[in-house]
DNA sequence: GTATAATTGTGAATTTATGAACAAATTATA
DNA sequence: TATAATTTGTTCATAAATTCACAATTATAC
């Protein structure tokens, strides 16, 4: 019923919003929500819309319900676990900034195969080993699970993690692993994320060369078509 | 013309196909990478489509060539190099992996405003000052930059690359930075990808706890609707 | 008060992405 | 060599996401 690309920018709008609250302002319309996002003031109006909030005609919305009721439709009442697998370079960026942070939403526990990390203690996030994972997953109720090891132990380790009752998983390996459709998964893939930033900025060189050549040479506009982009 | 899910896609068949052919494969189905990736073969076979690529009924595509059409595709003829800005947690990881490991892409130099990192070699990359920052793009013939910088300092820093001849910026400040549309940009938001992960993590298992309820009570199928995810 | 200007909420239109289905092509097989 | 079995390329259909556009509503100016 909701869209996966509609919680997103639910949690943008809330980050701004909780930025432009302490900066004193206390409504915003549509069209300046969207500008900050680039994106278009109807998207923002249908987004909240969703969440049941009406806004002010002639007025806007006024920041502090709405930012309950976005806290209200995205939160859990309690506060929620995750926990990490892979205390590597990327687990640790991961744990620097996720690992109790927030109230709300914080990596409580680190794994990982490595002998020579168990035991230790990452940004406030101890590391157990994997002969832990259940235990301490059901201790600390997590219901999210972050792996960020090598693509060959990706499959295994979602498993083990379904087991112990994790439903969703966020995964920065590049393998696509295959979960029960109970459970919700979300692809990082930076190394795809990186070959299509490099694709298009080589296409955009390309067409701005183009148009200048264009200019130069004062020809009629020709029928070239413009690039899609998410702009 | 081509979407950038399309780009997404064909970047995730190469590594998959780059791995088959080392294990020895010659030959590959539609459904065979469809069930890889979790996707429909109607939708790898128009990708492949769009390459120009044919392959053969009953009996599907050569790996070797296809794999051929997709890196004239998708990479540069030259080396394509790309400089990251940010070597604090984040910066280092991303260091770790895209810092000269490809030839075809590869993180080629790095910034930072911190004193104390500037002059140093990171994962074989130097760290420059941020006053060197136009000179060594337009050394590196850089097109794309990386910024792994707080969002204070995320716009100035991108204003920079811009002008300095940068074309594509992967994001991964919480900023939705401003560039012309001469300019793609990916966003990669981490902390509201985590919270979307949360969320649907939280709705499934509601979903899964509620489904178990009425095979417990025996009750007739009501008309629950099911959750949108994207598996 | 009344008029004016502005902004919301939302149905309808549009665009973009995905999926189903099938003729055409090719291989394998009898 | 002919037939059967498969898989591709692609068209047409469906679904999802976005954008338009405008009536309804409210604030403000006069
Ligand atoms: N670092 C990045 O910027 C980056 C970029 C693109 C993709 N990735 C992907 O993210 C993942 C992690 O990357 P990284 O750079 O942190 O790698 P890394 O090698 O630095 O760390 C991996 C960690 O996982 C642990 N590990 C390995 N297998 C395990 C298993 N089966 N169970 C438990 N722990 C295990 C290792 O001991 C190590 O500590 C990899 O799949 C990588 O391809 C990372
Ligand atoms: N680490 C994560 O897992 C994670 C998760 C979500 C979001 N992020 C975002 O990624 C970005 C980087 O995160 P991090 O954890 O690496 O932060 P960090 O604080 O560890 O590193 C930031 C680095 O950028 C440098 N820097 C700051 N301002 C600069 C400027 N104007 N010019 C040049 N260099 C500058 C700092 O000196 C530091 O080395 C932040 O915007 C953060 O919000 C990171």
């Amino acid at each position: 019923m909701i869209s996966e690309k509609t919680i997103e920018r639910l949690s943008l709008y809330r980050r701004i919003l909780q930025q432009l609250r302490v900066e004193g302002k206390e409504t915003i319309m549509s069209h300046e929500l969207a500008d900050l996002l680039h994106i278009k003031p109807a998207q923002v109006r249908r987004d909240i819309m969703q969440l049941g909030y009406s806004g002010i005609p002639n007025s806007g919305y006024r920041i502090r319900p709405l930012l309950e009721s976005i806290a209200n439709f995205l939160d859990s009442p309690l506060p929620q676990s995750a926990v990490l697998v892979g205390v590597g370079h990327l687990g640790l960026a991961l744990l620097a900034n996720f690992a109790g942070r927030w109230r709300q939403l914080a990596i409580r526990a680190a794994f990982d195969k490595d002998p020579a990390k168990v035991g230790h203690t990452f940004h406030g996030c101890r590391c157990y080993s994997m002969l832990d994972l259940q235990k301490v997953i059901v201790e600390t109720k997590s219901i999210v699970g972050i792996l960020a090891i090598p693509g060959e132990g990706a499959q295994s380790v979602s498993d083990l993690l379904v087991q112990s009752g994790i439903s969703g998983i966020l995964n920065f390996s590049p393998l696509r692993i295959k979960v029960p459709n109970s459970v919700f998964v979300e692809h990082v893939d930076l190394s795809t994320t990186f070959e299509k930033v490099s694709f298009f900025a080589r296409r955009m060189k390309h067409y701005v060369e183009e148009e200048k050549w264009k200019i130069e040479h004062e020809t009629d506009e020709g029928e070239y078509e413009t690039l899609t982009t998410n702009q």
